[in-house]
DNA sequence: GGGTGTCTTGTGACCGGTCACATAACCGGT
DNA sequence: ACCGGTTATGTGACCGGTCACAAGACACCC
């Protein structure tokens, strides 16, 4: 019939085969109600009998919107990452979008990306995973819609979702303050990052309301052998401390492993708590009490709300916090001696 | 100068400012040798002057190809399936190609997704980690050059990428037998998948070539949860045994939680050993001896070979056996007592 | 001067959908 | 019989690039 032989069939195919025009048969795969239901039979037998597909990238083309969006983070095997990622992804499909996730290590990645992905109209809008890193905000400029993860956007045209950091730090270190504790140590993540300035203010404050002096505080770069690193440099210091704060699991973990190889007990010695409820969490020696946040709903709120400025860019964007809750396991106990 | 003001640039308006033609704009923008110089500087003049980008939708549309790759995997926040999406997308980007990883819990979603990838043509090709769980790559047909992971390809016109699992199995069982063991448990995962088959095999053939019996053997689903459920079966099995090998590292920290609360003493006890090396193997307690899969590279040659397959189809599809590699920490020691 | 070759550039059709608009058919009301 | 309104369908242009092909300019050669 058609003059290819065995290419993939198209919609004027379709529309020979059935006696129909183009026209009525877009209408058909679009679900458009003004088709005559004998027509729609007929054109829906021919589409199954040659085994048609719209082509979406030709829908694309037409409708000026690639119906993708992409989300760009550090990396992608960190849990917290891959979790909004998978989150992200789930909401996406469920709204008829696609996503495209990458890594931005650094700047020029970012930028690079950027050029490829929005500036070259790949997709229709972009999440970006902490995006006050290294400045990389600086080159989204009016390219495109954006949604924030991690960070309050200071941009009013782009919204954000990010944890209520300086919240969830607060109830950690209340925690800590309830169970008798008052030589908190803390180790924290790169102040680079909002969410590691945020929990950090918050956990001093906290320990301040109690009247606990914060006089020992380490950092670290989110990693498990950071957090190793860290405890060992506060075990070095001599200060007493009967619990640490680590504002992340996997730094917690290292410390963990710190405090063992140093032969001071969790919790008798030192009660430990951490930050994210990863899945190991449950399994470290002793398991880990954390503050639990949901990555996943993060990334699905976040696509919703990209969603919502790509179709709707007359809406204001939000700016959603999320809570974290508390999970006591068994690395935080009442403090034993003074 | 156009008529829409400020919609973005098209190469149309490019070749009208620069006074050329569309297709010399185009032969610009693709680094065509056949422009004179003069005008070549001319174009690129016009081009940042404007700050035009090329439309990737539209070229894909006269093109025909998408320009974009797929990786489907049961789910994205697995450390393992995370390093290989990590891999496989920045070696993508590499070459040019953009990675659309999306997730497949079961068959249903596997073949929608391949439905709205594959069939609509929004990726030129996929990549599938663990095709033969659940009969997905039923789904697959001709519809687009795919590459599978995890699992050699049965089909001659797909190529893959797997670990040689034997062979990793192997030795990970042969350092057990040096170390003087003799009753050794398992832990296997889901049998329905071919790399947990594999890993089974060779370590039971291990052991039958040492005169070794397996005889306590159980079965989980890779999370530590379940590591943690076998590890509780096997001790009240009853039957004595002095090491396991647990065929992931999640299910091997669930089973040194197991052996701690049951008063076990890992290595003085029981030796472990996992499979993986994931972040935390270096973290538990006592730091897990494993085996070793570079994963990332896993994702980098799988990619490779979907782009051989989508830009020379002609060229016949390999099957790539990578290795795994002893990693030697404190999780396992010699033997005690007989 | 005419033929042949290379280099550079331009034209019209096309990829596979969708949009805006036109047209035809049918209904009831007066 | 005429009108307005609704429903069903078709037409040509268009999205923004690329392809195949044509054609002008110039040099070289006999």
């Amino acid at each position: 019939m058609s003059s290819r032989p065995s290419a993939r069939p198209t919609i004027r195919d379709v529309a020979a085969q059935a006696g129909v025009s183009r026209q009525t048969v877009s209408r058909v795969i679009n679900g458009d109600p003004r088709v005559a239901a004998s027509t729609r039979a007929q054109v829906e037998r021919v589409i199954a009998e040659i085994g048609f597909r719209p082509n979406i990238i030709a829908r694309s083309m037409s409708r000026g919107r690639a119906h993708t969006l992409a989300c760009i983070a550090p990396n992608l095997s960190d849990y917290t990452f891959a979790r909004i990622i998978e989150g992200a992804e789930a909401e996406a499909r469920l709204h008829g979008y696609f996503l495209l996730s990458s890594s931005a290590p650094d700047v020029e990645t970012f930028a690079a990306l950027i050029d490829q992905l929005v500036l070259q109209r790949r997709v229709d809008g972009v999440m970006v995973i902490n995006p006050y890193v290294d400045d990389r905000y600086k080159h989204l400029a009016e390219s495109a819609p954006a949604s924030f993860i991690g960070a309050r956007s200071r941009d009013p045209r782009i919204g954000s979702v990010s944890l209520d950091e300086g919240e969830a730090a607060h109830i950690a270190s209340r925690h800590l303050l309830e169970l008798g504790h008052r030589r908190i140590a803390v180790i924290h993540g790169p102040l680079a990052e909002e969410s590691a300035q945020a929990r950090l203010a918050g956990c001093l404050s906290a320990l301040r309301e109690a009247g606990a002096e914060p006089d020992l505080v380490a950092g670290g770069d989110w990693s498990a052998a950071s957090g190793y690193a860290a405890m060992n440099t506060l075990l070095a210091a001599g200060r007493p401390f009967t619990a640490l704060f680590a504002h992340n699991d996997r730094m917690a973990i290292g410390a963990l492993r710190a405090l063992r190889e140093a032969g001071r007990r969790t919790p008798e010695d030192v009660s430990v708590i951490g930050f994210d409820d990863i899945p190991f969490a449950a399994y470290s020696d002793p398991p880990l009490t954390t503050m639990r946040q949901n990555m996943w709903q993060i990334g699905e709120v976040a696509v919703r709300q990209l969603i919502q400025a790509v179709e709707q860019p007359e809406c204001a964007p939000e700016h959603l916090n999320l809570h974290a809750e508390l999970v006591v396991r068994q690395s935080t106990a009442r403090v034993t001696s003074a």
